[in-house]
DNA sequence: TTGTAAGCGTTATCAC
DNA sequence: GTGATAACGCTTACAA
């Protein structure tokens, strides 16, 4: 064996527990070990690792599933796909993720990469309510499950977001706020929808319907909640409590009852969901609904392993809870 | 041709340019169109997708990079790994990102896998500035780049951190802050360290050393802050600035300071570093120092490619910027 | 047990 | 040009 430290094996080391030319070098200097292991020692020492591609080549399975979220940069998703890869690894599963940016065109090329590393399945995060992507998606005979956002009945673990809706709704109806509205989210997920649609309820329910100009869309983000606080705002007399369908839409709000002069908590009651890990230490600490986002991440693989080992897929919604703090005015004199 | 619908091309559709058995159905109804469109229309039709395993297996290499973060959730590294996906596709590359949790024994677990995937470069975003396990992977002779953090004379792409704790450390001496506190971050990461002597050299040049109790390293995220802000107001008279290396731990320390009736920006200043999205938006604004999160990531796969190409890499130090408000007090009369 | 050969889907080489 | 063939690194089925 020549000059080590080639990481690839070119030649036939692979083949080294039966009798290629490598297995020379191998054995030579076997001192009483067993082989197994000492030919283990070896391959470490030479930097030799297993090519996974031929691996998935050979076997024409792969143990790689395909990952799709809308964006890692916002929390939630990244917090889901952190209990995705460890959950993966535990099934012996290895994971690839992208950024779909939620744009139809991206997501195609994304997802036709991964068709081409022959991915065994995958998990969307970035469905859009209508499945139109997903329903096409299924002719490919691939098993996936979707995760965060449900669509039609594929097979889906979310947070219950029709449930968390209620449970914000309950909170400020419960503290006597009759004019309420919602930052909604984008009008394709079914979380913001759901949300909205639990808040909503709730609210006409109990004879106090809200109005759907007071229910305005926005990106889960700090600017889109912002935009949609001052389009709020604009309505006389301006709602005393509003709910927003994500903790950074939220802090948009904050942010824009701030410029105008209002504080959360005191002029206006603000709810959000996802309980941020900062959102305890904010200066206004926000009362948020909370969903586990790592388990959902998790459960959704098991799910995904059930499916493939044929089993029946049942959907899952996972339990919501509210976390109340100051910018709800609950814990004000 | 049977039924169509197989994804995989199991039998000779990517022999279909020459003469194979399937070339007959592909090329039956050719009417009139240039044959190599004819072929791509049909190969879409039947839901061909060329391996991407096969092809890095035979040409030996597979235009993948291997990407190593701390944790996506971290919202810096999730901007950097976007800024990194989209010029790699640039490039013509994919990336393959995983989290290291810091942990020896997972990045080790990781790499491996990478490198069982041929990955054709690397892109570390968690090094320790030891540079133990980077001086070791150099023996794979594999071409990286470092990205956040630096180690040792790796190349690599960062923030100015140096720069960027002196731009803290003028801003609340200009305001009149002596006693001063710093967070410093984890104390094998070359950005909080950096950050840290650029802010304490800036106010040893002035004549006012921070004394060494009055740095704390923690965790970035904000219970690390909280914490480590605990430590601070320990101390008589307890700092009337601090600047904390990443905005999470600010925020920590935001909490820490309410908790104890203190206002940020009244009772105590307070400067973040990363400024976060939502920095602008809270209740308090935070001060910060800016660092571009999606340039730095961009750039590490441009400079990436230079190695690849044989060319001289030089590491890149991109340059901060202070983002003043209300949380230093400046803005208040 | 140990060894051999075929084949996974692609590309590169060489002969026609 | 066009068409056959070997090879990439691995697994697996089968033969010795």
């Amino acid at each position: 064996m020549g000059r080590p430290q080639r990481r690839r094996c070119r030649s036939g080391l692979h083949r080294v527990g039966c009798g290629t030319v490598s297995v020379e070098d191998v054995l030579t200097g076997l001192d009483g070990r067993r082989p197994a292991e000492r030919i283990r020692q070896v391959a470490r020492e030479v930097g030799y690792v297993p090519d996974i591609q031929a691996i998935g080549l050979r076997r024409q399975r792969t143990r790689l599933l395909g990952v799709v979220m809308a964006r890692l940069t916002d929390y939630g998703l990244a917090a889901i796909y952190e209990g995705i890869e460890r959950a993966a690894m535990r099934h012996g599963f290895h994971t690839m993720v992208t950024n779909s940016w939620d744009d139809p065109a991206t997501r195609q090329a994304h997802v036709e990469m991964l068709l081409g590393r022959r991915v065994d399945a995958m998990i969307f995060g970035d469905a859009h309510v209508d499945g139109a992507f997903v329903d096409e998606f299924t002719a490919h005979g691939i098993p996936f499950v979707l995760v965060n956002r449900r669509a039609g009945d594929h097979p889906s673990v979310t947070c219950d977001d029709y449930a968390a809706g209620r449970l914000a709704a309950e909170h400020l109806f419960a503290l006597g706020h009759r004019r309420v509205g919602v930052i909604a989210g984008l009008p394709y997920a079914s979380n913001g929808i759901d949300r909205t649609a639990g808040f909503t309820d709730y609210f006409a329910e109990r004879g106090h319907p809200v109005p759907s100009a007071a229910i305005v869309d926005a990106s889960f983000d700090s600017a889109g909640g912002a935009l949609a606080t001052e389009r709020l705002l604009e309505r006389q007399p301006y709602p005393t409590g509003i709910f927003a369908v994500g903790d950074f839409a939220a802090l948009g709000a904050v942010g824009t009852l701030r410029e105008r002069g209002l504080y959360p908590g005191r002029d206006v009651a603000v709810v959000g969901f996802g309980d941020l890990p900062i959102a305890a230490q904010l200066t206004v600490p926000l009362t948020s609904v909370s969903s586990p986002l790592y388990e959902m991440g998790a459960r959704s693989v098991d799910l995904l392993a059930a499916l493939m080992r044929g089993e029946p897929a049942e959907s899952l919604r996972l339990r919501p809870e509210l976390r109340v703090r100051e910018s709800s005015g609950s814990l004000l004199p």
